[in-house]
DNA sequence: AAAATGAATAATGAATGCAAAATGCAAAGG
DNA sequence: CCTTTGCATTTTGCATTCATTATTCATTTT
């Protein structure tokens, strides 16, 4: 018999959560936005129970906060969420660049050279959106030849929560070339196999992030 | 005015999700245990409504798996879990170390002394349960200095999953011997504020624990 | 007797309804 | 004119109801 794929069932809430994580992250929900129930079940054409389920779901990863009787609304960070969660993203980056050195193969380091030159050659073009694309794309390349999808996916849940607020503002010319940097030092860690050394960098690349969104937030405190 | 203190204010969602962490760790549920709402509902004296909420968040962390049309089971905890788990986990105490060192005063190290004197003279005494409660305090105490709650979070949600296993089965006498010489590495590292150290120590540490608990694992699967 | 079928039963998914709480606003009072 | 109070409206929390999907068990079939 053909091995068909199996059918894929979905609750409403599930899908729901899914849709409400995209309206956050590219920002047509945006922090500190209120979530009206009737209005968002309107627009998506359910019933309040399956929407009250997902924003449950989004309030325990952090995406929102949800006060008794008062409602939903999109989570602000704060700097000082930032002082808490990039250290521990750098954490979990660290690790995961570790095992990626103890698994990668010949093709896996081609392949993340490859995304990188890439990338680099975006930075030079000045081409914003690609660059991002291929940034991203090496981070999860990384956590996927590391091969421990519980760190995966909390990075990711992290990842999220930071998302919204950087899509809204540029990073400056220093900080992309700072970026860029870490890059290539990370790049040079991997090909030496340098599992102490790219602990370092790792962190020290999600530290400069850091700052990088502190940078954001002032901008949006003060525009 | 003098200030009160707010009053709380908690929907049954809340309320339930609590109470059924509380009862997955107690090992009232138990991990594999088919969750059935109408059971639950009458148990607490609530509708479905927000036991489906509360359990649409315990899925989220991870405590249960829902399927849909299928309903809730409390989750299974695989040996491939623990090996994701608990290096995560071990990153995070690290981090939790590095931060309590850089924040530590004297009366923070005079409590984790106090704390772990007293633990080991209950392993001295073979007292399992009060042993297990310094224990515990210990590393939430660390955490605590550190100051970093989100961090704090994310462990205690990732310690929830593996603690419903733990209470099954005992330590071996020599396991027992090497949490304890852990944690005498773990106070000199923190007395001479040695945060490299501390790092390795800690991480060692989570290993020692993902060992006891494939242990306990494996004995489960005999008995 | 074992496997397959189908009807009865129970559980889940989602919508609706209702009571309690919050919000907004106009009128009364300072 | 600004603040406060009370009422109408809106919104949320939860229970109930209805429809759909599993599960169980007796019956049939091989």
């Amino acid at each position: 018999m053909l091995d068909s794929p199996l059918i894929e069932r979905r609750s409403l809430a599930t899908e729901l959560v899914e849709r409400l994580r995209g309206l956050i992250q590219e920002g047509q929900l945006r922090p500190g936005d209120k979530i009206v129930e009737p209005e968002l079940c309107e627009r998506f054409g359910v019933s309040r129970t399956p929407l009250r389920e997902a924003l449950k779901v989004l309030a325990a990863e952090g995406l929102i906060d949800l006060s008794p009787n008062r409602g939903a609304r999109v989570a602000r960070i704060s700097p000082e969420a930032v002082e808490e969660l990039f250290p521990i993203m750098g954490m979990l980056e660290a690790l995961a660049g570790e095992l990626c050195i103890g698994r990668m193969g010949t093709a896996d380091l081609a392949l993340l050279e490859a995304l990188h030159t890439r990338m680099v050659a975006h930075w030079r073009a000045g081409e914003w959106a690609p660059y991002g694309r291929l940034n991203r794309q090496v981070h999860e390349e990384i956590f996927r030849i590391a091969g421990n999808g519980a760190l995966a996916a909390l990075y990711q849940s992290l990842l999220i929560r930071t998302h919204a607020i950087r899509f809204m503002a540029r990073k400056t010319p220093e900080r992309w070339a700072e970026a860029i940097d870490d890059h290539e030092r990370i790049m040079a860690a991997l090909r030496a196999r340098d599992a102490a050394a790219l602990n370092l960098i790792m962190r020290e690349h999600l530290r400069h992030k850091a700052d990088v969104v502190h940078e954001v937030l002032k901008q949006l405190d003060e525009g």
